[in-house]
DNA sequence: CATCTATGTTGACGTCCATCGATACAGCTG
DNA sequence: CAGCTGTATCGATGGACGTCAACATAGATG
């Protein structure tokens, strides 16, 4: 694994690396139709500008994309960035 | 998710990431045997204590676990947890 | 246009973290 | 015991991060 390689896993995986970011995260994931509007999640026991931040965070970190429609912004998880992250954990528990 | 959950997932991928611990625990993870010698992964361009506090990290979180054998320590990977990042990382995807 | 709700941005503050040099400890070898 | 190598700990320092209050923006509606 170059350094390059991990730079880019490693900030993926940061981007879980906070409890609030984890349930945003998930929440998201688990959500009907694999999306979810801001308003759905945000109960998360922060303030409402700290969860558009970790929005932001998990977004800039490639793991959701969002689009606004009226008034709501969607978000939903990118699947080929989850399957990546997989692999870096199932790969080598096979050896 | 509860919050609780979500706090000890968290610092697991927290864990995972920084690049040089992620480089660490990638080279334990494939590297002959499923173990390693500390002096076989110490080329990651950091100084030997960062190294060392690195993988005293890796250890905390339950991610790797140590044994010393004689003049060298031989790290390796707790199978178990990685099991459980993998899950949390593949369900919601099939969602 | 005025106003309301939903969401994002900014600035500040306290805390945690990665890194290093210096040093200590463990085990081998003479 | 003395000296050497491999690994861990300590203390300090600079930077990154999570959080909030205040404010800004986008879209809907009257």
């Amino acid at each position: 694994m170059t350094a390059e390689e991990a730079e880019t896993a490693a900030r993926m995986f940061k981007a879980l690396g906070d409890p609030v970011r984890l349930r945003l995260f998930s929440a998201v994931a688990s959500h009907e139709g694999g999306e979810a509007c801001v308003c759905d999640i945000s109960d998360v026991g922060v303030s409402q500008p700290t969860v558009s931040h970790h929005l932001k965070k998990l977004k800039e970190a490639g793991l959701l994309t969002s689009e606004r429609r009226g008034t709501w912004v969607y978000y939903r998880v990118e699947p080929s960035v989850l399957a990546a992250m997989g692999k870096l954990l199932s790969l080598p528990a096979a050896v």
